[in-house]
DNA sequence: ATTACATTTGGTATTGATTATTAATTGTAA
DNA sequence: TTACAATTAATAATCAATACCAAATGTAAT
């Protein structure tokens, strides 16, 4: 692997991280440039790529929408709220055994699964009721 | 529901089952413009849309990719091939039910889930077998 | 250090899928 | 048959993501 750690690639990294959170490109970038100003958006989307690649951090594709980053790289579910599209990390006991069962189901050589459980969260169910008073 | 049936959307329609396959909307607005040559492609998607909201087709959203339109608008999983990105209905028994228990995990209200089996299909095994002599 | 090469960057253009706009057409209903 | 509503074709606009490229930076051998 080996991965030079530029300048602009470990803001980016450490700033993920720090953020605790599953960050689209463009909202990492916005953090960032309060860091470094002078940074671009195809340099953030650069490292992320290459940061997924390397298996530093985990590049999450939810249904339809823009991507998001995780600075959790080890392989967990997720859920999402379908009203905001925030997204939390979810620790199932592996559903992951039976989809293992399933190789060769319709002559496909099975390598993995995504599940993406999908939900209402806190905040949103709180607004919700807010304004049906 | 009542939904009135134009043309285009009779042929939109009729032309994805026939196809019996998932077929993204530029696929079928290929398929579509051999019966109707000055359908816009526009319209094609549209009247997806349309379609998938009154239930009459699945809208199927795989990680990251072009959507596709399922022929078959009762709720299953798929099988997609990694390769060449065909998709496949999969009759799984419902691992849904130990979704629907994890209700208010994380403070979420639980409201569905999406599973998305990959794999290497059958024909693209063979290819790559073939380009290993 | 100095040259020589490789990598990375910032800025911007381009792409690809989808959605929005709009004037013209078609359908519907009194 | 006039009047209103829905749909269409064509095209422009949007949005996320990637490609491109000249300038800047890093690296390694001299």
């Amino acid at each position: 692997m080996q991965l030079r750690m530029t300048n602009q690639r470990e803001i980016i990294l450490r700033e993920l991280v720090k953020s605790k959170e599953h960050l689209t490109a463009d909202e990492l970038y916005d953090i960032v440039k309060k860091v470094m100003p002078r940074i671009s958006l195809a340099t953030v989307y650069r490292n992320l790529d290459i940061l997924s690649e390397a298996g530093i951090i985990g590049k999450l594709e939810i249904s339809g929408r823009q991507k998001r980053f995780d600075h959790d790289p080890k392989d967990h579910d997720h859920i999402y709220c379908a009203i905001c599209h925030r997204v939390d990390n979810l620790n199932l006991e592996r559903t992951g055994e039976e989809i293992k069962k399933m190789d060769a189901v319709e002559g496909y050589t099975v390598t993995g699964y995504r599940l993406e459980i999908i939900g209402i969260c806190q905040s949103c169910q709180k607004k919700a009721k807010e304004k049906s008073k």
